[in-house]
DNA sequence: AATGAATGAGGCTTCATTCAT
DNA sequence: GATGAATGAAGCCTCATTCAT
């Protein structure tokens, strides 16, 4: 074989453009610009991806399979819900920290409206499924009206994504501690109620 | 001074840009587009602006002030809360979806955080103040952390504009209907404490 | 209006791209090379026709509708049909000797052979217009097997048009002149024949 | 020397590029393209060939080599012409049909006008040395004018490949046959004159 | 002021060729 | 010798902007 075998370039290249993507968006970032940040020629990028749009795509769906695994480990557990939220929270934001570039390009792309929805939506059901879990077992109370409930959740979800997306670049961290400082406490009423406590 | 049918001009060529930029983005978006929609020449852009950015500027400063205006007729009564808010709920979802275009326009610009986020501050701080005002005027409590309030405020603002802007161009209406209906859920308990009703 | 109406402009456009498209073949011309040669920017060319495909297309119907065109008054006359004929050969190589960079454009084209096939089919058709009408009119006498003596009118057209197409840059109007000899030479025998003379 | 190995993947190499050269050109084709036919990496392309064109020539000079060979055995008979015509034509079309991809990779080259004329003035003195060979043994009459009688042959060889060449790819075989046809029965009045039969 | 053709920089992509393995 | 990833020049095309009319 010719050089190094390399799937571990092709996965640094989704790294980086992961970055730029996330940094200047879809329409906003070059080829080149992707190259020069992974310190390859242009031309290389189409080794490893057929074009700009394949690049965007798996950069997208792989960080975001990534960000979805690693909330299914939360819903199995039989503690007080008021643990599994507090869980919940950190591992969304130490994730949302991790890769905020990768929510930075699912949010900002007005021609993909269509990936957007198909993402979120994606990300809602598997905390609906944390939840749906607790209620199952009998630590969390059950909601009067289910579809007003996730359309709720949709809202908050939203809203901690694009806040997120939209931190500036110099304070990205004190913003998501402010910010999961603020969901606690919405959430912290409502779990509130709902778990009776 | 310029002539009347001048700036009936440039005014109907910044709501048409509008239109345009909420499509398709910033980037997506040609000067021969928007030229074409508002039925001039795409040279004759340039008599009325700069060039795009200034443009684009210009759309949303001017859009997103007057929806910051339309508020603040909100601030100033001394009825229930209840009422205000209901009110509140109305005007906002109605400008909202007036305004669609303006939302995505502001809310789909990766290059553009600092834009957004200036623009979203100011549509929070008009927000706040007519709660401010109740607060004044006793028909709300107040809130024992009020930067955490701020917190809160911004996630759900955030969340509205986000679901909207990304709402499926065949139902709009029904998305926003539904994301109303969540909003007054989420507002509701919250205020029922605060009001102490 | 903006500067000259250029409706002349196209064609100056179509002229020069039929030189380049002849001397180097629709993928050895670049739209610099056409842009070059018409004295207009590369971008240009793009005001004009949709792409570097629409281009070529228009360039070579264009030129073979007005070279079938010439063509056509030749199928009406009376006269005896060696004069006709010989009127053929002068209209026929007076206008490939004016349009070799079209019929290059035509026949060096591997990409392309059904264009090819269809812009000769309709070639070969006139001609057969012309020698049908001198048989209706009695000036030429009938073929007893019209299927083959088309298949030799179409070897005949490939033949002379092939070997136009290839004729060296350096004495283009020789080879014209000879081969005009051949193919006189060639008609004249059969012609005999089917005249009875 | 090179290894027996070596010169039969030499030959292999040559052979398949000549098909795809054959198919879509010189420009079309790509090194990966024939490399793939070949079953070999493209870099290997380039331990038997210094670049493209050398690739290219060989693959037609090879080729065309052995198509005239296959005419030289017909120089020696003392048959009656019509049974050496018959054979030649035999001979010829077969090899057409061998080398069609060959004829197509020789025709459809407008860079190089002169390669192709150099390859069919080739064709035309082995078919005249037939036709001289005739001549000598007295099975074929003098012709008056042997400059134009040239002329003629070039035409008609030239419509032949010509025409093979832009053969439909679902029905070359059909065309192969009416074209052969129709060769024969416009050599065939021709010869019949000039055997004095 | 309005027009829209013209411009040319810059983006995406292809592909002949090289060269480390 | 063989491989195929890497390279980067070069091609097509878009589009913000200019400017002659």
């Amino acid at each position: 074989m010719a050089r190094k075998s390399d799937s571990a370039k092709r996965a640094m290249l989704v790294e980086k453009a992961l970055e730029v993507f996330g940094d200047r968006g879809f329409r906003g970032t070059t080829i080149k610009h992707i190259a020069a940040r992974a310190g390859i020629a242009p031309g290389s990028v189409y080794t490893y991806f057929k074009d700009k749009n394949a690049l965007f795509r798996s950069t997208l769906d792989e960080g975001w399979d990534d960000f979805l695994a690693s909330l299914d480990e939360l819903a199995a557990s039989r503690e007080p819900f008021a643990r599994t939220l507090e869980r919940l929270l950190a591992t969304g934001f130490a994730e949302l920290s991790k890769r905020l570039a990768l929510v930075r390009g699912i949010v900002f792309e007005a021609d993909r409206r269509d990936l957007l929805r198909g993402k979120i939506d994606e990300l809602c059901r598997r905390i609906e499924r944390i939840f749906a879990a607790a209620r199952r077992q009998g630590t969390l109370r059950p909601v009067p009206d289910p579809a007003a409930w996730r359309a709720m959740l949709r809202v908050t979800v939203n809203g901690i994504l694009f806040s997120a997306a939209a931190a500036p670049p110099g304070n990205v961290a004190g913003e998501l501690r402010s910010l999961k400082a603020a969901v606690r406490g919405m959430v912290a009423a409502r779990i509130g109620e709902e778990t009776g406590i």
